[in-house]
DNA sequence: CTGAAAGCGCTTACAG
DNA sequence: CTGAAAGCGCTTACAG
């Protein structure tokens, strides 16, 4: 035992009948130790139940085992106080850490700043203090030219949750935003829909240019006209536009939008012009947090796969840390989620 | 510079022209400094932007500054993976981590089987792993004895979230639960309700068994008949029991539901049975999870303070780990949050 | 294939 | 009030 009650690395050794060194060997899964040894050392290990002192192995100068995710510092104190939960996070937990668990790693995640001077600030107090092992930067803090280049210079492995950006040399973890809108273009083709609209979010979001480039695609594959104008994810704009499209005597019988505050004011307009859905439109959402499972009907939607973004991300990273090849961008599926709110075109 | 690039205590004692280890008394806030020398430390450690290494702090035998609260596994993998968000890990996440890192610790959270044997087994990884200043037990795991025992036997400081507890010596950190079920009574006799029902949970939930008094309490103050049944907690026993209710003569103008899932049952029910709310019927919940406010209408609710508790418990385990003397247990401040589903009386 | 030595960056007694 | 010494539990070269 440890002069601090814990069992350490000189037990097993003792136990085993070998040094300190060897077992950190064994620990460590590097060759060169005869199978006979590396047995007997595996047993007492399991025997005693020895876990490694983390903080032991840092100073060593082996890794944390600690993956860093780095969040938008207000918008998640905002959600959080309003009480209206946090998807993302519980999402990015629920990807990272069963990710890093599975590894021996910790996921843990700071709130941080995106005013660049200050989030360098704060980004370099958890360098010092917990020296992770890699760091994730979700959104907008992936589109931060000031962090990347931090943690470049002290070159520390770092991913990117969102699409390539050339002036950022670091993996970029998205899905296939074309492709998303593509297969809720031919959701709704395959259902007999023809006037088909798409919602976009706004032109700053680059993710919505993906969008409207798989939509006209699909639209044109399927020798469709396509109809798109943007409503910034604001309720009130969505209402505004959904109105207008909605009297339009040649009106949309399918509205696919780019996010679901959007797709609920769309429900919102349509149920208070007396159109029933599905029956009379449908309707596809971009985003699928939990409130969709609220809507009447409840809002069929592409499912962005954040918690499986981000544990492709721990899964490079840990790679990174235990002296993996650089791997580059990752595209992670979508699911479109089947609820209520889309059916077979009206006649 | 340290060896591996980052400034160490070293660095900030030569530049102050002292030893390291009145670095770290001034670091540490320790007496036995001169003012001037602490001064010109202090100016070292802002000149050069000094965080220190807490692998090495905690290696030197101090503590680890790390907070570690456990949660239920099963149940919080459930949640997230049917993409429901969590209500629970979002509000704990929300006072926990804000707390400690007013104080430079940082809060983590791990996820641990309810069986005892297995739950032992991972604390005590974490134990080993992490060394942990604190514990926050969530749960069930606030109730689980095993735990408790492994907690006291190596005298780790740690506290509970829930109500106390008499086989288990740690603070209880809770709300007053039947303050609050008076609390709802009052909001409803205020508006002029007489018959006032309460749908308990479950006889097995402690909290439960205050609601009732509180609820008993209020009502033989304003002399009216109680009328308690209980329905788990689940939607279809609430919906079962909330259709007999509604159908008596003397149907109750207002119920107390003692969870969010039971209210939306009640709302549901009145709604198939044409019974307006709040205009010819009065719901308050106990809880208050985001879904709340997707309800039609909202729901008033006594709001548990997740957060505060949270929050509450993490300041203790700091001060325990600063030495501080242990503190008893915790009642935290609930909240009433009116929406639409309470109104006057029907006449 | 295995072990003796040195060191990581701190803190904790102990001297003075 | 301040500093020299020892040590925490590991890993990393380096010997053999």
């Amino acid at each position: 035992m440890g002069k601090r009650g814990s069992i350490t690395i000189e037990d097993v050794a003792k136990a085993a009948g070998v040094s300190r060194q060897t077992v950190s060997r064994v620990m460590n899964n590097k060759p060169g130790v005869k199978p006979a040894v590396r047995e007997r050392i595996e047993e007492a290990i399991a025997d005693l139940g020895y876990v490694p002192n983390l903080a032991a192995r840092r100073m060593g100068g082996a890794r944390s085992f600690l993956i860093m995710a780095i969040n938008d510092r207000q918008r998640t104190i905002e959600n959080w106080s309003a009480g209206r939960g946090n998807d993302w996070v519980d999402q990015m937990l629920y990807g990272g850490m069963l990710a890093c668990e599975k590894r021996g790693y910790h996921m843990l995640f700071e709130l941080v700043d995106t005013e660049p001077d200050e989030a360098v600030r704060q980004v370099r107090r958890v360098l010092s203090s917990l020296q992770p092992d890699g760091f994730i930067l979700t959104q907008p803090h992936s589109e931060n030219l000031a962090l990347a280049d931090l943690l470049t210079d002290l070159k520390r492995p770092f991913v990117r949750i969102g699409l390539p950006n050339e002036d950022i040399d670091a993996a970029a973890i998205h899905m296939d935003e074309a492709a998303a809108a593509e297969t809720a273009v031919r959701h709704l083709t395959d259902l007999g829909h023809e006037r088909i609209a798409l919602m976009a979010g706004s032109a700053e979001y680059r993710g919505s240019y993906y969008r409207k480039k798989g939509y006209r695609a699909a639209m044109e594959e399927a020798e469709l006209t396509p109809l798109i104008e943007a409503a910034e994810f604001h309720f009130e704009n969505a209402a505004q536009l959904a109105k207008e499209w909605l009297s339009r005597d040649d009106r949309p019988t399918a509205i696919i939008a780019e996010n679901d505050e959007m797709a609920f004011a769309i429900l919102h307009v349509a149920d208070a012009m007396g159109i029933e859905v599905p029956k009379s439109l449908s309707v596809i959402s971009f985003e699928d947090t939990p409130g969709v499972r609220f809507s009447v009907p409840p809002l069929t939607a592409i499912r962005q796969p954040t918690a499986a973004m981000i544990a492709r991300g721990c899964e490079l990273l840990m790679d990174a840390a235990e002296g993996g090849a650089p791997e580059g961008d990752q595209v992670v599926p979508f699911e479109l989620i089947e609820r209520e709110t889309t059916g077979p075109a009206p006649e």
